[in-house]
DNA sequence: CCTGCAGTTGACCAACACATCAACACATGT
DNA sequence: ACATGTGTTGATGTGTTGGTCAACTGCAGG
């Protein structure tokens, strides 16, 4: 299938020009002249990539990237003028991926966009598939087993099981959770949370004095446990 | 502390320019000629950067990185010139981290040292451990272990261990960490502090008369030991 | 319309961590 | 030896945290 690029530029001359060189490279490209219109085709169409002038009108490029963090992990490439040059860093600690100066060679934009799809595709094969300590959690089929059994889970469940799979043996601070909870719709209350701690605890089989699964850390959180001790 | 960075050029003059001006900026700069004086140094002096030129005669750009990655993840920067822009992708598949073509801008090297050097000072961030003297500690999995024994600590115990650990041998006074500990949200008062010290030193199994690990100074405060005398 | 499920919330209880005190033992520096 | 700083101990009270439950909302499908 075809990488989907999003390129957010004010001005439909830069849009056209990289959309037809991105075209007549195999890539399928989406357009957006700022920032809110960006959000909603990041919504509605997932893209690969995101292309993001620094300066636009309304809700400039580090706005921009602040929002889509808190709900996206989708690599972004900055595009910006040479004085400005400096500022990048900024770009960088929102959560950028690299950055590129105008004007710019379509080489080197090439380039560094193959560098950072490989970068990120590299990570998402990495946990395409989350299997610990029994338990395997498969991302792209929504699907959780225990052994070969499957369990079935609701959505919030999934996520929350996820986000501790994903996590590998870390503990996550019950704060970190609700706000992540929170960026993706649902309202994320710690005394939700318990609840569907609870569940998952329930329907994984986990014994709470002796836990196989989800540990709670007392006065700090949860963790998946990676051994059985 | 400066980051040391290395340069691995094979003309002399690059070399000197980009020692003079790395340097100005505060860096440690080290040079190497070729790929084999510099695996030496990376070996002897484990610089934090390494910017690489991938032309160079004996062992060029990309056996450097192969070698170096077997046994190290100090990030790199390639240095190239124009047209062999597209062999750039060679270089991130064996694990370069960024790259800049000739002529480039002191200003954009200096901004892409410092995103790269972001980016692993992150990670290390995520994974620190802080290992001393047989004890580890783990902040991400908020674990302390001896040697391989989990030892298991309430939250305050943890906080006052990580504050020693992290002053890495140097002396605590009673007043200061009372007040850290206030700041966050416990007590804190001098006569309680004694009490956990004890504790703490009840699990990790150290002897008051020869310390191990936390020692007294008397009439100022504890210290965490660094080597046993 | 009813049913069932996902998510949410607040109340309740149990487990735990923390603070504090008192009384004494011990160690340290002058 | 003395004064003072520090460690040990147990008992006790308190506040916080986490687990559980039951009840409510909102929504989707039959």
């Amino acid at each position: 299938m075809a990488t989907n690029v999003l390129v957010v530029d004010d001005t439909s001359n830069v849009r056209t020009m990289l959309s037809d060189f991105l075209s007549s490279q195999q890539f399928t490209v989406l357009t957006a002249s700022d920032g809110r219109e960006a959000l909603d085709i990041v919504q509605s169409d997932k893209p690969d990539l995101i292309l993001l002038d620094i300066m636009m009108p309304n809700m400039d490029g580090y706005q921009f990237i602040t929002q889509l963090r808190r709900s996206s992990s989708i690599p972004v490439i900055m595009i910006t003028a040479r004085q400005q040059e400096m500022d990048v860093i900024r770009g960088f600690d929102l959560g950028a991926d690299d950055y590129i100066t105008k004007p710019f060679r379509m080489k080197e934009l090439l380039v560094r966009m193959r560098a950072v799809l490989r970068r990120t595709a590299a990570q998402e094969q990495e946990n395409a598939i989350l299997s610990i300590n029994g338990i395997s959690l498969s991302r792209s089929r929504h699907e959780v087993r225990k052994g070969d059994a499957l369990i079935d889970l609701t959505p919030l469940e999934f996520h929350i099981l996820e986000m501790l799979m994903l996590a590998r043996g870390k503990v996550l601070r019950r704060a970190d959770m609700s706000m992540k909870l929170m960026s993706n719709g649902y309202a994320g209350s710690e005394s939700t949370l318990k609840i569907h701690i609870r569940n998952l605890r329930l329907k994984l089989g986990d014994d709470l004095n002796l836990p196989r699964y989800i540990e709670t850390v007392f006065g700090v959180g949860y963790r998946f446990l990676e051994e059985t001790p």
